[in-house]
DNA sequence: GTCTATACAAGGATAGAC
DNA sequence: GTCTATCCTTGTATAGAC
Protein backbone atom coordinates (compact mmCIF):
# COMPACT_ATOMS: atom_id res chain seq x y z
CA UNK A 1 0.00 0.00 0.00
CA UNK A 2 1.06 3.39 -0.91
CA UNK A 3 1.18 6.10 1.11
CA UNK A 4 -1.45 8.25 -0.56
CA UNK A 5 -3.44 4.52 0.17
CA UNK A 6 -2.82 4.07 3.59
CA UNK A 7 -3.58 7.99 4.68
CA UNK A 8 -7.05 7.43 3.13
CA UNK A 9 -7.20 3.94 4.52
CA UNK A 10 -6.37 5.88 8.46
CA UNK A 11 -8.40 8.46 8.27
CA UNK A 12 -11.61 6.37 7.39
CA UNK A 13 -10.46 4.14 10.66
CA UNK A 14 -10.25 7.65 12.40
CA UNK A 15 -13.39 8.98 11.24
CA UNK A 16 -15.07 5.82 12.11
CA UNK A 17 -13.54 5.67 15.70
CA UNK A 18 -13.35 9.20 16.57
CA UNK A 19 -15.16 11.35 13.94
CA UNK A 20 -14.21 14.20 11.72
CA UNK A 21 -13.98 16.82 14.99
CA UNK A 22 -12.17 14.52 16.63
CA UNK A 23 -9.91 13.36 14.39
CA UNK A 24 -6.52 15.42 13.74
CA UNK A 25 -3.72 15.64 10.93
CA UNK A 26 -1.58 14.82 13.48
CA UNK A 27 -3.18 11.47 14.47
CA UNK A 28 -3.49 10.83 10.86
CA UNK A 29 -0.04 11.01 9.72
CA UNK A 30 0.72 8.68 13.02
CA UNK A 31 -1.79 5.88 12.42
CA UNK A 32 -0.46 5.96 8.72
CA UNK A 33 2.88 6.30 9.09
CA UNK A 34 3.04 9.48 6.27
CA UNK A 35 4.77 13.00 7.66
CA UNK A 36 3.54 16.47 7.84
CA UNK A 37 5.31 17.00 4.37
CA UNK A 38 3.77 14.21 3.29
CA UNK A 39 0.44 13.90 3.65
CA UNK A 40 0.35 17.72 2.47
CA UNK A 41 1.85 16.92 -0.63
CA UNK A 42 -1.30 14.12 -1.68
CA UNK A 43 -4.11 15.83 -0.01
CA UNK A 44 -4.80 19.72 0.31
CA UNK A 45 -6.05 19.79 4.04
CA UNK A 46 -8.31 17.86 6.46
CA UNK A 47 -11.16 18.49 4.52
CA UNK A 48 -9.91 17.01 1.06
CA UNK A 49 -8.56 13.94 2.92
CA UNK A 50 -11.38 13.68 4.71
CA UNK A 51 -13.89 13.82 1.48
CA UNK A 52 -11.79 10.73 -0.33
CA UNK A 53 -12.14 8.74 2.77
CA UNK A 54 -15.66 9.17 3.28
CA UNK A 55 -16.23 8.46 -0.71
CA UNK A 56 -14.68 5.41 -0.14
CA UNK A 57 -16.69 4.71 3.07
CA UNK A 58 -20.02 4.93 1.39
CA UNK A 59 -19.09 2.88 -1.95
CA UNK A 60 -17.72 -0.07 0.35
CA UNK A 61 -21.12 0.27 2.48
CA UNK A 62 -23.20 0.47 -0.89
CA UNK A 63 -21.35 -2.43 -2.77
CA UNK A 64 -21.86 -4.95 0.58
CA UNK A 65 -25.09 -4.08 0.66
CA UNK A 66 -25.94 -4.54 -3.13
CA UNK A 67 -24.26 -7.70 -2.57
CA UNK A 68 -26.38 -8.82 -0.17
CA UNK A 69 -29.46 -7.87 -2.14
CA UNK A 70 -28.82 -9.75 -5.35
CA UNK A 71 -28.24 -12.82 -3.83
CA UNK A 72 -30.24 -15.76 -4.78
CA UNK A 73 -33.68 -16.24 -3.34
CA UNK A 74 -36.90 -14.65 -1.81
CA UNK A 75 -37.29 -11.42 -1.24
CA UNK A 76 -37.35 -11.92 2.52
CA UNK A 77 -34.33 -14.00 2.42
CA UNK A 78 -32.30 -11.52 0.55
CA UNK A 79 -33.34 -8.88 3.49
CA UNK A 80 -32.69 -10.74 5.58
CA UNK A 81 -29.69 -11.16 4.37
CA UNK A 82 -29.25 -7.71 4.65
CA UNK A 83 -30.04 -7.41 8.00
CA UNK A 84 -28.76 -10.16 9.57
CA UNK A 85 -25.22 -10.32 8.12
CA UNK A 86 -22.55 -9.78 10.45
CA UNK A 87 -20.96 -6.45 11.60
CA UNK A 88 -19.32 -5.08 14.53
CA UNK A 89 -22.58 -3.38 16.44
CA UNK A 90 -20.31 -1.85 18.69
CA UNK A 91 -18.08 0.02 16.65
CA UNK A 92 -21.20 1.69 14.58
CA UNK A 93 -21.92 2.39 11.33
CA UNK A 94 -19.02 4.12 9.43
CA UNK A 95 -20.99 5.96 7.26
CA UNK A 96 -23.77 6.99 9.69
CA UNK A 97 -21.60 8.70 12.08
CA UNK A 98 -21.13 11.01 10.38
CA UNK A 99 -24.77 12.46 10.91
CA UNK A 100 -23.88 13.46 14.04
CA UNK A 101 -20.92 15.24 12.69
CA UNK A 102 -21.55 19.40 12.52
CA UNK A 103 -18.24 20.05 10.40
CA UNK A 104 -19.28 17.20 7.75
CA UNK A 105 -22.72 18.14 7.72
CA UNK A 106 -22.01 21.81 7.29
CA UNK A 107 -19.84 20.94 4.11
CA UNK A 108 -21.91 20.01 1.34
CA UNK A 109 -19.30 18.14 -0.56
CA UNK A 110 -18.35 16.21 2.34
CA UNK A 111 -22.43 15.86 2.94
CA UNK A 112 -22.95 14.77 -0.44
CA UNK A 113 -21.86 11.07 -0.16
CA UNK A 114 -23.52 10.24 3.96
CA UNK A 115 -26.39 11.92 1.54
CA UNK A 116 -26.37 9.88 -1.10
CA UNK A 117 -25.66 6.65 0.68
CA UNK A 118 -28.81 6.40 2.49
CA UNK A 119 -31.02 7.98 -0.11
CA UNK A 120 -29.64 4.65 -2.28
CA UNK A 121 -30.15 2.68 0.26
CA UNK A 122 -34.08 3.48 1.03
CA UNK A 123 -34.73 3.24 -2.63
CA UNK A 124 -33.11 0.17 -3.53
CA UNK A 125 -34.75 -1.63 -0.04
CA UNK A 126 -38.10 0.07 -1.42
CA UNK A 127 -37.61 -1.73 -4.55
CA UNK A 128 -37.13 -5.21 -3.16
CA UNK A 129 -40.15 -4.28 -1.18
CA UNK A 130 -42.10 -3.67 -3.88
CA UNK A 131 -41.37 -6.88 -5.38
CA UNK A 132 -42.25 -9.31 -2.62
CA UNK A 133 -45.72 -7.05 -2.44
CA UNK A 134 -45.91 -8.03 -6.10
CA UNK A 135 -45.42 -11.56 -6.18
CA UNK A 136 -47.63 -12.23 -2.93
CA UNK A 137 -44.70 -12.67 -0.65
CA UNK A 138 -45.14 -9.51 1.37
CA UNK A 139 -48.59 -7.92 2.46
CA UNK A 140 -50.12 -6.20 0.18
CA UNK A 141 -50.60 -3.14 2.63
CA UNK A 142 -47.04 -2.72 3.43
CA UNK A 143 -45.78 1.06 1.83
CA UNK A 144 -42.45 0.04 0.45
CA UNK A 145 -41.21 3.53 0.74
CA UNK A 146 -42.13 4.14 4.34
CA UNK A 147 -41.40 0.14 5.04
CA UNK A 148 -37.75 0.71 3.59
CA UNK A 149 -37.42 4.07 5.96
CA UNK A 150 -37.97 1.96 9.26
CA UNK A 151 -35.79 -1.37 7.95
CA UNK A 152 -32.55 1.73 7.24
CA UNK A 153 -33.75 2.99 10.69
CA UNK A 154 -33.73 -0.13 12.66
CA UNK A 155 -29.99 -0.56 11.46
CA UNK A 156 -28.43 2.44 12.25
CA UNK A 157 -31.20 2.66 15.38
CA UNK A 158 -29.88 -0.92 16.16
CA UNK A 159 -26.13 0.27 16.59
CA UNK A 160 -26.87 3.50 18.49
CA UNK A 161 -28.43 1.64 21.10
CA UNK A 162 -25.86 -1.42 21.05
CA UNK A 163 -23.44 1.37 21.74
CA UNK A 164 -25.14 2.77 24.57
CA UNK A 165 -25.44 0.04 26.28
CA UNK A 166 -22.63 -1.81 25.84
CA UNK A 167 -24.12 -4.82 24.48
CA UNK A 168 -23.69 -6.11 20.72
CA UNK A 169 -26.94 -8.43 21.33
CA UNK A 170 -29.38 -5.38 21.17
CA UNK A 171 -28.57 -4.76 17.27
CA UNK A 172 -29.51 -8.54 17.01
CA UNK A 173 -32.57 -8.24 19.11
CA UNK A 174 -33.98 -5.08 17.05
CA UNK A 175 -32.73 -6.56 13.06
CA UNK A 176 -34.47 -10.05 14.36
CA UNK A 177 -37.80 -8.28 15.56
CA UNK A 178 -37.94 -5.97 12.82
CA UNK A 179 -37.51 -9.41 10.57
CA UNK A 180 -40.27 -11.02 12.24
CA UNK A 181 -42.54 -8.25 12.15
CA UNK A 182 -42.09 -7.88 8.09
CA UNK A 183 -42.76 -12.02 7.71
CA UNK A 184 -46.03 -11.91 9.61
CA UNK B 1 -32.02 31.97 35.24
CA UNK B 2 -28.60 32.17 37.13
CA UNK B 3 -25.27 31.75 35.79
CA UNK B 4 -25.31 28.35 36.64
CA UNK B 5 -28.06 27.33 35.20
CA UNK B 6 -27.58 29.81 31.83
CA UNK B 7 -24.02 27.26 32.00
CA UNK B 8 -25.67 23.96 32.37
CA UNK B 9 -27.96 24.63 29.47
CA UNK B 10 -26.06 26.48 26.93
CA UNK B 11 -24.09 23.23 27.41
CA UNK B 12 -26.88 21.05 27.08
CA UNK B 13 -27.67 23.06 23.35
CA UNK B 14 -23.85 22.99 22.34
CA UNK B 15 -23.58 19.26 23.02
CA UNK B 16 -26.66 18.63 20.90
CA UNK B 17 -25.63 20.70 18.28
CA UNK B 18 -21.94 19.42 18.10
CA UNK B 19 -21.02 16.82 20.37
CA UNK B 20 -18.77 16.68 23.47
CA UNK B 21 -15.58 17.08 21.28
CA UNK B 22 -16.61 19.69 19.38
CA UNK B 23 -17.98 21.85 22.72
CA UNK B 24 -14.95 24.41 23.67
CA UNK B 25 -15.06 25.66 26.95
CA UNK B 26 -14.87 28.97 25.26
CA UNK B 27 -17.77 28.43 23.36
CA UNK B 28 -19.92 27.66 26.25
CA UNK B 29 -18.92 30.77 27.99
CA UNK B 30 -19.85 33.11 24.73
CA UNK B 31 -23.31 31.06 24.83
CA UNK B 32 -23.87 31.52 28.38
CA UNK B 33 -22.70 34.79 28.72
CA UNK B 34 -20.67 33.45 31.59
CA UNK B 35 -16.66 34.52 32.13
CA UNK B 36 -13.61 32.30 32.02
CA UNK B 37 -13.65 32.44 35.88
CA UNK B 38 -17.23 32.34 36.54
CA UNK B 39 -17.00 28.90 34.61
CA UNK B 40 -14.27 27.55 36.45
CA UNK B 41 -16.22 28.82 39.90
CA UNK B 42 -18.74 26.83 39.42
CA UNK B 43 -17.53 23.81 37.64
CA UNK B 44 -13.92 21.87 37.74
CA UNK B 45 -13.76 21.65 34.04
CA UNK B 46 -15.07 20.91 31.11
CA UNK B 47 -15.91 17.17 32.06
CA UNK B 48 -18.06 18.36 35.08
CA UNK B 49 -20.15 20.50 33.61
CA UNK B 50 -20.86 18.51 30.67
CA UNK B 51 -22.11 15.93 33.55
CA UNK B 52 -24.57 18.22 34.95
CA UNK B 53 -25.10 19.18 31.32
CA UNK B 54 -25.44 15.41 30.37
CA UNK B 55 -27.58 14.04 33.29
CA UNK B 56 -30.62 16.64 32.75
CA UNK B 57 -30.83 15.94 29.64
CA UNK B 58 -31.04 12.03 29.95
CA UNK B 59 -33.60 13.15 32.82
CA UNK B 60 -35.65 15.03 30.55
CA UNK B 61 -35.77 12.33 27.85
CA UNK B 62 -37.07 9.63 30.75
CA UNK B 63 -39.64 11.89 31.87
CA UNK B 64 -41.40 13.31 28.46
CA UNK B 65 -41.16 9.28 27.59
CA UNK B 66 -43.07 8.84 30.94
CA UNK B 67 -45.30 10.88 30.73
CA UNK B 68 -46.60 9.25 27.15
CA UNK B 69 -46.45 5.98 28.69
CA UNK B 70 -48.58 6.49 31.39
CA UNK B 71 -51.23 8.51 28.92
CA UNK B 72 -54.83 6.73 29.50
CA UNK B 73 -55.54 4.55 26.64
CA UNK B 74 -54.66 1.20 25.16
CA UNK B 75 -50.69 -0.04 24.85
CA UNK B 76 -50.75 0.45 21.55
CA UNK B 77 -51.88 4.14 21.95
CA UNK B 78 -49.61 4.67 24.45
CA UNK B 79 -46.44 3.44 22.49
CA UNK B 80 -48.13 5.54 19.35
CA UNK B 81 -48.42 8.41 21.26
CA UNK B 82 -44.84 8.28 21.98
CA UNK B 83 -43.79 7.48 18.73
CA UNK B 84 -45.49 10.19 16.97
CA UNK B 85 -44.63 12.85 19.27
CA UNK B 86 -43.72 15.85 17.82
CA UNK B 87 -39.92 16.05 17.41
CA UNK B 88 -37.40 17.93 15.55
CA UNK B 89 -35.82 15.48 13.72
CA UNK B 90 -33.29 16.97 11.74
CA UNK B 91 -31.74 18.14 15.17
CA UNK B 92 -31.30 14.33 16.06
CA UNK B 93 -31.21 12.95 19.77
CA UNK B 94 -29.92 14.87 22.51
CA UNK B 95 -29.12 11.81 24.28
CA UNK B 96 -28.46 9.12 21.28
CA UNK B 97 -25.94 11.45 19.74
CA UNK B 98 -23.67 11.26 22.31
CA UNK B 99 -23.51 7.26 21.72
CA UNK B 100 -20.36 8.70 18.57
CA UNK B 101 -18.66 10.91 21.13
CA UNK B 102 -15.55 9.03 21.74
CA UNK B 103 -14.74 10.95 24.85
CA UNK B 104 -17.96 10.45 26.27
CA UNK B 105 -18.21 6.87 25.46
CA UNK B 106 -14.54 6.46 27.03
CA UNK B 107 -15.48 8.12 30.16
CA UNK B 108 -17.69 5.73 32.61
CA UNK B 109 -19.26 8.52 34.54
CA UNK B 110 -20.33 10.74 31.24
CA UNK B 111 -21.20 7.50 30.04
CA UNK B 112 -23.46 5.98 32.44
CA UNK B 113 -26.37 8.15 32.15
CA UNK B 114 -26.64 7.48 28.56
CA UNK B 115 -26.47 4.37 29.19
CA UNK B 116 -28.90 4.19 32.22
CA UNK B 117 -31.43 5.74 29.92
CA UNK B 118 -31.67 3.49 27.18
CA UNK B 119 -31.74 1.01 29.37
CA UNK B 120 -34.76 2.59 31.53
CA UNK B 121 -36.52 2.91 27.69
CA UNK B 122 -36.08 -0.29 26.07
CA UNK B 123 -37.71 -1.82 29.48
CA UNK B 124 -39.92 0.14 29.87
CA UNK B 125 -41.30 -0.53 26.57
CA UNK B 126 -41.18 -4.03 26.92
CA UNK B 127 -43.45 -3.67 30.11
CA UNK B 128 -45.66 -2.19 28.11
CA UNK B 129 -45.62 -4.56 25.17
CA UNK B 130 -45.67 -7.33 27.25
CA UNK B 131 -49.11 -5.72 29.09
CA UNK B 132 -50.45 -5.87 25.70
CA UNK B 133 -50.12 -9.64 24.83
CA UNK B 134 -51.12 -10.45 28.06
CA UNK B 135 -54.72 -8.77 27.46
CA UNK B 136 -54.64 -9.31 23.84
CA UNK B 137 -53.65 -6.14 22.37
CA UNK B 138 -51.19 -7.60 20.44
CA UNK B 139 -49.84 -11.17 19.16
CA UNK B 140 -49.17 -14.00 21.78
CA UNK B 141 -46.11 -14.69 19.33
CA UNK B 142 -44.32 -11.50 19.81
CA UNK B 143 -40.83 -11.28 22.16
CA UNK B 144 -41.43 -8.01 24.25
CA UNK B 145 -37.86 -7.25 24.78
CA UNK B 146 -36.74 -7.60 21.21
CA UNK B 147 -39.63 -5.66 19.95
CA UNK B 148 -38.90 -3.40 22.44
CA UNK B 149 -35.30 -3.04 21.21
CA UNK B 150 -36.70 -2.58 17.83
CA UNK B 151 -39.15 0.12 18.41
CA UNK B 152 -36.45 2.04 19.90
CA UNK B 153 -33.94 1.38 17.42
CA UNK B 154 -36.58 3.09 14.94
CA UNK B 155 -36.67 6.48 16.48
CA UNK B 156 -32.80 6.51 17.06
CA UNK B 157 -32.03 5.60 13.58
CA UNK B 158 -34.84 7.37 12.35
CA UNK B 159 -32.93 10.62 13.32
CA UNK B 160 -30.15 9.57 11.80
CA UNK B 161 -31.79 9.11 8.34
CA UNK B 162 -33.58 12.64 9.11
CA UNK B 163 -30.39 14.02 9.18
CA UNK B 164 -28.49 12.06 6.07
CA UNK B 165 -31.31 13.00 3.85
CA UNK B 166 -32.05 16.36 5.13
CA UNK B 167 -35.66 15.04 5.64
CA UNK B 168 -37.66 15.15 8.58
CA UNK B 169 -40.43 12.98 6.61
CA UNK B 170 -38.26 9.59 6.90
CA UNK B 171 -38.48 9.95 10.62
CA UNK B 172 -42.28 10.15 10.29
CA UNK B 173 -42.40 7.53 7.90
CA UNK B 174 -40.28 5.31 9.79
CA UNK B 175 -41.94 5.30 13.01
CA UNK B 176 -45.65 5.00 11.20
CA UNK B 177 -44.24 2.04 9.28
CA UNK B 178 -43.27 0.32 12.39
CA UNK B 179 -46.42 1.05 14.06
CA UNK B 180 -48.22 -0.37 11.48
CA UNK B 181 -46.23 -3.38 11.33
CA UNK B 182 -47.24 -4.05 15.09
CA UNK B 183 -50.52 -3.37 15.09
CA UNK B 184 -51.40 -5.92 12.39
C1' DG C 1 -18.70 35.28 42.34
C1' DT C 2 -16.55 37.48 38.45
C1' DC C 3 -12.74 39.57 35.85
C1' DT C 4 -8.17 39.73 33.62
C1' DA C 5 -3.71 37.90 32.88
C1' DT C 6 -1.06 34.20 31.85
C1' DA C 7 0.39 29.46 30.37
C1' DC C 8 1.17 25.76 27.53
C1' DA C 9 -0.33 21.98 24.50
C1' DA C 10 -2.78 20.79 20.34
C1' DG C 11 -5.03 21.87 15.88
C1' DG C 12 -4.22 23.01 11.27
C1' DA C 13 -1.41 24.65 7.80
C1' DT C 14 2.70 26.84 4.91
C1' DA C 15 7.70 27.26 3.35
C1' DG C 16 11.64 25.72 1.79
C1' DA C 17 15.50 22.29 2.02
C1' DC C 18 16.66 17.80 0.44
C1' DG D 1 7.78 12.86 -2.51
C1' DT D 2 9.34 13.55 2.12
C1' DC D 3 11.46 16.07 6.02
C1' DT D 4 12.06 19.87 9.26
C1' DA D 5 11.16 24.43 10.71
C1' DT D 6 7.98 27.76 11.60
C1' DC D 7 3.45 30.11 12.26
C1' DC D 8 -0.83 31.51 14.12
C1' DT D 9 -5.17 30.08 16.36
C1' DT D 10 -7.88 27.56 19.57
C1' DG D 11 -8.56 24.47 23.57
C1' DT D 12 -8.26 24.03 28.33
C1' DA D 13 -6.94 25.46 32.53
C1' DT D 14 -4.70 28.11 36.67
C1' DA D 15 -3.60 32.40 39.45
C1' DG D 16 -4.64 36.22 41.60
C1' DA D 17 -6.93 40.81 41.73
C1' DC D 18 -11.37 42.90 42.63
Amino acid sequence: MDTRERLIESTRELLWERGYVGTSPKAIQERSGAGQGSMYHHFHGKPDLALAAISRSAEDMRSRAEADFTRPGTVVERISTYLRRERDALKGCPVGRLTQDPDVMADPRLRRPVEETFAWLTGRLAELLAEGRANGELDAGIDPAATAAALTAVVQGGYVLARATGSANVFTQATDSALALLRR
